[in-house]
DNA sequence: GGGTATTAATTGCCTATAGCATTGATTGCA
DNA sequence: TGCAATCAATGCTATAGGCAATTAATACCC
């Protein structure tokens, strides 16, 4: 195995394109599992805010990658169905600021812990010695690409 | 480190779920960087039609984990613009038949290696010793989490 | 202080995606 | 032949995203 740059190991490439797969499945399973309806949208937006608290609209846009009229509707939606709030700034009468409702927050709660278990039954399909690899794998390969900003993060 | 094996090692399945993050995060940045604009919507379509050949248009739908109106209307918006084309059997003239142009394989070709790209140059900032260690642990999880079935699969 | 520029959110209009229910066409079978 | 099953297409609804224009509020400048 050379360590040429770019060609380096189609074979690497390979088990973490394959990895990747499995991954993204969990995620997606963990979504689908949940008791309210939620879509991956709402759930990003949900995420946000349960991770950066109260946003005003902008910002929420921003963090979510999308352009404010987008995040307005959406939290129309997400407030219609009262998993968000929206509150009129007092200092500065033209932000609206978007917070979590208790309901908002078990959602993200329970998604979480979904996934948790997904992953943790998976990962007890494996032998401690591979568990510990894989793990480590998985953490060299998330150093290695660096923080995810964001406004780049699907949100799963 | 307990063999516990449901509340298995907090720790790993941290590093499962940063790990899944930064991969997600690749996934769809080789989408976001292709010359034809794509959603990806579209191009799990191309995927599936690349893998397993032209489809009818009730299989495609359950390839895709979608009702078959949503898949017939994908189908028009990826007809109108030649990436796929769409043709009634002679035999049995209820179906449709959807294959793709050399236009709709150029795309899913580019966004694989795109993604190979990616991929390859986040192991190139790994050292030697952790990129094996990183695939390694890639491989087992895939290999624990089972094949994953394309209508679980968000085609990224 | 009053006028203007900037900023924040909203609204209108368009596209894409997805589902359900219905309809139309075709085929298979009794 | 006639009826049931199959496959695709259509109509309607909702979510999600974008751009352009508008409104409301604040900040800045003369």
């Amino acid at each position: 195995m050379q360590e040429s740059p770019e060609s380096a190991d189609a074979d690497l490439v390979d088990a973490v394109l394959t990895g990747s797969r499995a991954m993204i499945a969990v995620a997606v399973r963990s979504l689908s599992g949940l008791a309210e309806d939620i879509t991956l949208a709402q759930y990003r937006t949900l995420v946000v805010l349960a991770s950066r608290g109260p946003q005003k609209l902008a910002d929420l846009a921003a963090c979510l990658g999308v352009t404010p009229p987008t995040a307005g509707r959406m939290c129309d939606r997400l407030a219609r169905r009262e998993l968000v709030g929206r509150h009129r700034e007092e200092d500065d009468r033209r932000v609206v600021r978007i917070s979590l409702t208790p309901a908002g927050r078990d959602i993200v709660d329970e998604a979480t812990r979904q996934r948790r278990v997904y992953i943790a039954e998976i990962l007890a399909g494996l032998p401690p010695a591979r568990r510990r690899e894989a793990a480590a794998g998985l953490r060299a390969f998330a150093e290695a690409t660096g923080e995810v900003p964001d406004s780049e993060w699907p949100g799963v």
